[in-house]
DNA sequence: AGGAACGTTGACAGCGCTACCAGCAACGAC
DNA sequence: GTCGTTGCTGGTAGCGCTGTCAACGTTCCT
């Protein structure tokens, strides 16, 4: 027998449809593709819908429909001010749109991606964002035989899944060292921490340029697994400089390795940019007003996120983009943390990428 | 005439329940209530499953049980560091449970609020997460009538709609002040940005503590509804000095502000914390790594978005909290900014909380 | 032994929506 | 006038799962 459960009061299609003297497939018509139905009906179901208040059950029409509208999104991290402007940037673009975002961390993990993955596309997602070109051959297959749009973010590179939009660490990496090559410094050292792949290819970049200068050498390179912070700058430089006190720059691989290095040095009374040159990577908003002001690489991180999302959506929508894969660029910002007094204050190095233009955007926007 | 749509390739509950041979029924009861289930048909459901690579299709459960596995979660912002932290212990409760979080941004807008509100509560979700205590009344109503558990989250007050986990900003910023206070600083200074309500509890704990002590004058305090930066925290601090070249201490609402103050103190070569003390809020994690260190009040967000979560799960399976309100408490961390040279280091001031077992949690995890 | 109580299982119908076609009117082409 | 063609609308039958209740077998009590 049947069931007696209350039928949830609330209005469904079927009201709507009857108050506006149609079928319900029209009603349900209206929602999907108004510009179908004469102008006449139209009018009725739209005010029909506004007086009842209607508001479609999403599950029904997901189990009706065979697809979702949701758009899944994996990225490594929360906390990581990097990704929360790429968040930002995403939840923006979906805003407004009549998509859903679905979020995951991966925690930095492939073998964690591939599960959130599997999880994932068993729900039919109507898209998906995810970070990076290094998932699992797994992963990787399934992607390609995913039927639906996917954007990866965060980086560019051969062979896209689908769609992707990022750009060369490698390159901002050696851009950033070029700078401090300008600068007159040769000593220079990285510090990275976690060592993602980006990070990795943030000192792959480092170390072609420095090969290419003839100027390399493995003491300069320190790097852990652990998670970045502030203090493991102070304490990773520490070991930079028990390796080799005759440094006179240092290439951090992100803004906060950078900020505890300016701590570290100003601890040691060690004059920047005098004795040590610092740069940063991703032009965080507190690098600006540091003291000495700190060079970085800026990238267009809000700006990935909310592109990488329209881009989904117009695809999901069925309106290709031109240009599959987005290089955003980078622009080396020099500050006084790596100029020199006296310096020329040449233009600041900017990365390829067509779409190279670049606003102000802010960091943190709160 | 039916649908000839391919049948989505995909295995259904009843394959399971046909290579189990048991009824669909019996192999839903395995997912929703296995101890309902003898152990020989539980055991043969589960290899079944597992053989097949069953997964649920959400939508259609959703549809038949009239409720959804979606934990809402509103907050003010994505940005924001404190968020990030939330956050993250959110998605980690939620983890391995069957629930999953829809996250959406209020801006800081009780309007967007409400509106947002309005769209989960139409999704029937299993469970919310709302941000502060300060909704519309309509909001608020609809909170009332929703049949779902319900979490205030940041903040604690009177009136709980439901579960609520936090500390008192007011208590917390007083207690800041004490201890500038105790340290011999009488004339103290006051700067926020945003200004949401919790800032503006923070700004009446700062208030009540100066009028109790006499000290309270109105151009001490500096406030913008700009968003915060490290960069406003230097303009403030600028302006507050503008206001009254004679003060000896400020009492930032928040980390970035107090890193700010900290940078614009070493351009006018002022000297912290001798000629200028500061004292933050949140404790972020560069705090203790600045030079000097930083100090500030310590608040436990990565703990309170997980308990939150975890209190959220237990109350939609039914096992509701002995304690509806639970205060986290918050604790002044004294370092060297605010320390005065013949400081006696007396034990940090915490605050009040059941729970305040203060573990060191990093706050920033990456 | 009879029956109540319990634990386990299954049949049935339907959650609210949409895919698929069929049907119908209006129109133009021949 | 007949036959497409186009534009709009509706009927039917599910999408995959679970709430409800009935039915069954077993155990325990009187």
């Amino acid at each position: 027998m049947g069931r007696k459960r209350t039928k949830s009061g609330k209005i469904r299609l079927a009201e709507v449809a009857e108050l506006a003297g149609v079928s319900p497939i029209t009603a349900s018509r209206f929602f999907r593709n108004p510009e179908a139905l004469s102008v006449a009906k139209r009018t009725r179901v739209e005010s029909a819908a506004k007086e009842l208040g209607y508001v479609p059950n999403l599950a029904a029409r997901a189990l009706a429909s065979q697809r979702t509208e949701v758009i899944g999104v994996l990225i490594p991290s929360l906390t990581n001010n990097v990704f929360s402007d790429v968040l930002r940037g995403i939840y923006d673009a979906s805003e407004g749109s009549r998509y859903s975002i679905q979020l995951s961390n991966t925690r930095y993990s492939i073998l964690q991606e591939e599960k959130l993955l599997r999880l994932f596309l068993a729900q039919k997602p109507a898209g998906l964002i995810v970070t990076g070109i290094d998932q699992t051959t797994e992963s990787r297959a399934m992607l390609e035989a995913a039927d639906c749009p996917i954007v990866q973010i965060m980086e560019i590179g051969p062979n896209p899944v689908d769609m992707m939009i990022g750009f060369s660490h490698h390159d901002a990496a050696r851009a950033a060292v070029a700078h401090l090559f300008a600068q007159g410094h040769r000593k220079v050292g990285f510090i990275g921490a976690r060592m993602d792949p980006r990070v990795q290819r943030r000192l792959d970049g480092y170390v072609s340029a420095m090969k290419d200068a003839a100027l390399f050498e493995q003491r300069l390179v320190v790097t852990t697994a652990t998670p970045t912070s502030v203090t493991l700058g102070g304490a990773l430089f520490t070991d930079l400089l028990a390796r080799d006190p005759g440094i006179d720059a240092v290439f951090c691989a992100n803004d906060d390795l950078a900020l505890g290095v300016l701590f570290e040095c100003r601890r040691r009374e060690i004059a920047v940019p005098e004795q040590i040159a610092i740069v940063g990577f991703n032009d965080l908003e507190f690098m600006a007003s540091a003291v000495p002001t700190l060079s970085s690489v800026r990238t267009n991180r809000y700006e990935m996120g909310k592109t990488a999302a329209t881009m989904l959506i117009d695809a999901i929508d069925g309106r290709r983009p031109e240009q599959p894969v987005l290089d955003l660029g980078f622009k080396v910002i020099e500050r006084q943390s790596s100029l020199s007094r006296r310096s020329d204050n040449r233009p600041a190095a900017s990365g390829a990428g067509a779409a190279n233009k670049m606003v102000a955007l802010p960091s943190s926007q709160d």
